[in-house]
DNA sequence: TTTTTCTATGATCTTGACGCCATAAGTATA
DNA sequence: TATACTTATGGCGTCAAGATCATAGAAAAA
């Protein structure tokens, strides 16, 4: 899955998401990336404005990574959502 | 241009790029995207622990977005490395 | 329904990001 | 070289991220 992110809080989706996809607990994505169960929680739910490494230690234990690229006109997922 | 970015710092030198690419000045960037010049220096040289909102503030501001993927065996950016 | 597991909330403490100002160092241009 | 522009550095103050502990609330399993 492919998650384009023009919002702080859509890491916190994306990463729920996938947490999920590889049926894995907040607690148990804590122990692989060394994030705290709590501020799994917050950073999920998009209370936090997390810091990068937090973001980074999250996204490796998962084995996601992220690229920078030109915003493009309209993504998929935007054209999905209109029609 | 397209960055792959799996370290923190990764991020401020892809944002360094596209700003030369753009040709504006730090002070520039800083006017467009609301982050102080001192601020977007110690990012770009990979000093900081950037925050969320600060990264996107700033890729906007260069009409950038970041897609979270699943980590690819090797990029093509690292193929070109090593051959 | 009772028990167990999972997620959310809330408090305290430490540390660091960033705004902000001043200015030094580096680079380019006249 | 003198001048102007750009980037880097450093200090100070504020505020919030995240670790850590305790526990409440929700969900799932027994």
């Amino acid at each position: 899955m492919q998650h384009l992110v023009r919002l702080p809080k859509d890491v916190g989706h994306a990463i729920r998401e996938e947490r999920k996809a590889k049926k894995l607990t907040q607690k148990q994505l804590a122990d692989l990336s060394g994030v705290w169960q709590e501020t799994i929680s917050k950073i999920e739910s998009g209370a936090v404005n997390t810091k990068l490494e937090t973001i980074f230690n999250l996204l490796s234990a998962l084995d996601f990574e992220i690229t920078i690229s030109k915003r493009s006109k309209a993504s998929a997922a935007d054209l999905e959502d209109i029609f």
